[in-house]
This record gives C-alpha cells, sequence and structure tokens, in this order.
DNA sequence: TACACTTTAAGGGTTTTCCCCTAGAAAATT
DNA sequence: AATTTTCTAGGGGAAAACCCTTAAAGTGTA
C-alpha cells in the first residue's frame, strides 16, 4: 500500500487528486495539507511514502519544504507538482531532494504511472519538464558568462540609499532621514553608481527597478 | 440531469473534477475539452447545461470564449474557474456573460453548490473573488480621480528626451542626439517635470518605466 | 586575530540638473 | 483662418549631483 500525501492550496485541486487516487486499490491518501508548514508536520507524525507536493505553496514554498524534510528521518519520496513549466523552480526543486516533476495538465493514466515510478526508487518527468530542464542547462553556460558578476551585490545601507533615490529623495534629504552626513549618502551614491554600472541617478532607477533590488 | 462541459487545459484537473462530478448523481459530464474553440464547437453540437471554463485557456483565453458563445443560441450558463484572484480577468468575464467565478482552491463541496446555483440561473462567486470585484471598484474610483488628470499628454518630442534621459543620457548628449539646443532639451525637461509631478529625473525614470511610457 | 568589507565622513572641485523668466517659429487643432 | 500647443532657444542663478582622494571606526568571517 503507497500511503500518500496530497500537499496543495488549491482545494479542488486535492480534492480531484482524492477522487483519483480512490479508483486505485493500491494507494491510499493518507493526508491532505494545504501549505508548507503541515507537510513537515504530517510527516514527522505519520508514515509516508510519496508526497504530491505542489511547488508554489503558501507560507514555505515547495523548495524549502525540501530542504525541511531533509533535515530529519524519514523515507517520503517527492512528486513535485506545478502550473508552471518554470525552469527555476524545475532545477531549484529537483536540486533539493525530490525525485519526479510533473505539470498540472497531466493526465490520470500518467500520474498514476508517475507515482508508481517515483515510490520504487526512480525519477519521473513530465516531457514537457525535461525540455524544460535541457533548455535550462544551455541557459546556464550562457548565463554564468554574462549575467554573473554583473552586480557585486549591494550592501543593506546602499539598498536604504537607493529606495530613497528612486522615490525621488535628494541626497540631502536622505541623509536627514537616515541620520548621516551629506557626504557619507554621497559616498554611498557613488559605489552604486560604481556597482550597478550606472552613469546618474537615472540609471540607478531605471537598474533597479529593472533588477528588482527593491523589496 | 445537468450537463456540464469541463474546458481546462490541465488534465490533472478535469480527471479530478471529473471524478468529483460522478459522485453526484444528477450531474453528468457532457464532455472535456482542452481549448477555447474547441468549447465553442461542442457547445454548438451538444447539449449543455453549464460550462466550467478555465479562464486562462491556450488559443482563444476564457473571456473570448464567452463573447464566441454569445454569438449564437445557447442555453449554457458560464461557471468560470481560475488559479488566479486576479482582478483584470474577473470583472472581464463578468463583463462577457460568465454567472459565476470560482477560485481553484475552492472545496469540492463549494463547487458543487456553486454549479447548481448557476445552473439555477442565479450568480457564485467565491468569498476571495467577492472581495476582489470591491478592491477593483474602489480602486477604480481612486485611479479616476487621481491618475486621470495625472498626464495632460506627453508630447513626441517630450517622450525622445524622456526615453534618453531613462538610458541615462545627459542634457548635453541629448541635445547632441536630437541636433537641437541644450537650452532646448532643458525646456523639454522641465516640461516633462511638470506633466509628470516628478521633482528630479530620478522620479522621471520610475514613473516612465510604472506607466509603461516609453514604447 | 587578522583580513575584508561596510559605514561613516571630509575637502575641494567640476558638471549637471533644476528653476525662474521670456519669446519667436512651427505644427496641430478647431 | 484663428487659436492652442509644441518646439525651439536664450540668460542667469541656485541646488544638486558627480568625481577624486583619503581615512577612521565598525562588522563580519575565515
Amino acid at each position: 500500500m503507497i500511503n500518500i500525501l496530497l500537499a496543495d492550496d488549491h482545494t479542488m485541486f486535492v480534492d480531484g487528486i482524492d477522487s483519483i487516487l480512490k479508483t486505485e486499490p493500491d494507494m491510499k491518501v493518507a493526508g491532505k495539507v494545504y501549505n508548507g508548514p503541515d507537510v513537515v508536520s504530517f510527516v514527522k507524525e505519520n508514515e509516508v511514502d510519496l508526497i504530491l507536493l505542489d511547488v508554489n505553496l503558501p507560507d514555505m514554498n515547495g523548495i524549502e519544504v525540501c530542504k525541511a524534510l531533509k533535515e530529519f528521518e524519514n523515507n517520503a519520496k517527492v512528486l513535485a507538482i506545478s502550473m508552471f513549466n518554470e525552469e527555476s523552480f524545475v532545477t531549484e526543486i529537483l536540486n533539493n531532494g525530490a525525485q519526479g516533476y510533473i505539470l498540472k495538465n497531466t493526465g490520470r493514466e500518467e500520474l498514476l504511472k508517475a507515482i508508481r515510478i517515483v515510490v520504487g526508487g526512480k525519477s519521473y518527468f513530465s516531457d514537457d519538464v525535461t525540455q524544460t530542464i535541457m533548455k535550462g542547462l544551455m541557459k546556464q553556460r550562457k548565463a554564468s558568462k554574462q549575467k554573473e558578476g554583473f552586480f557585486p551585490k549591494i550592501s543593506r545601507r546602499e539598498k536604504e540609499v537607493l529606495k530613497l533615490i528612486v522615490q525621488e529623495h535628494t541626497t540631502q534629504e536622505i541623509a536627514n532621514k537616515l541620520f548621516i552626513s551629506l557626504k557619507t549618502v554621497e559616498s554611498h551614491r557613488s559605489s552604486l553608481l560604481n556597482k550597478m554600472n550606472a552613469r546618474n541617478s537615472a540609471g540607478l532607477v531605471r537598474i533597479a527597478i529593472e533588477n528588482n533590488l527593491l523589496d
């Protein structure tokens, strides 16, 4: 008997899978959880052979769940499920111990097949996913040469200054806000210009927005 | 007997709903389709009481399907389903004839309830969706008051200057590029600051990007 | 404990931006 | 044809940004 834990915040989806698995005599839905932390606590207290894990869970996403699962003794395999054939998700969750990755447009038969394969100790990926992984590997080669070394990382204080620049504050205003000297802010400004490879504040703002440097 | 058409490109999801509906004696899955055009042709040739329509279908999205359905005689109601509680989707598909909108995190019981309500001629929305619609209406009020008279439109030349500012060019450089005087560019700059309600170039860049003023 | 990085700060200078004003020529709109 | 808007351009001045150098004190990490 295969004990399966369903982890997905889309109730309708969970109920659907539940109905599908009910028809299989050798499978049993051991539980249903709707967020990341519950996955971890459930596995700690119950026997689980396989987790059907949604990558985009609230509170704690699939990748973090995988990391947490490696922290303690358990023999639960992870079959990741996602709406999106997103390269970053795929590679990251596989690097963190997931044995398979299927998309939500996978049919009933393929789902059951994937479950049995993963429980059997092998890996399973949807065809689309396989292609994505390949593409991802190709990109990595290029990316690591160009995009890397782009930002020698921006420090905490620099980011504060950057945010205030984007909010149209002048150097003097920033100095007042942060209770530091005008000269210090100027110093941070020029570090930012250097690190971000910008010529002026206009560039700073553009690059900051384009690269999502503002939390 | 309620004849239901399932329209969603996520096979696993369709199979799941199928399993759920099988348990209801008064409901029958009349068909399953995986893209927009097939919805239309299916409804033309079969008796359908309700379409469980995914908003984000390939080839032809839910909104376009709704429009197409209004073109010919049929008494199929539409219950829209989506992963996303996206304001724009919700309001647009409702304006195009959908009677209900539920999210994929809706549970089995709520789904069945929603189906019966919509088939009965009334409307049904998930609680989350209702909230979203309200928020949307609130925003519109504010947007039309604030954002409207926000830009008294930016002229062709001003936009050129704006683009070059975003690209980190100085006033002098812009003057050279456009074969006009430094003072002229300064003039455009200050018009931009005025029109866009910015304090400096940083603001110009931010507002330009945020409002997609750069084609 | 060193070593590296960050934060703080200053002097002194150049360049750029921003602001006020005015104003004719060209283009678009009515 | 008349009116409005846009584009052009200037003077002059204040503020802000940018550049270069130097350097002490604090923070974090191997």
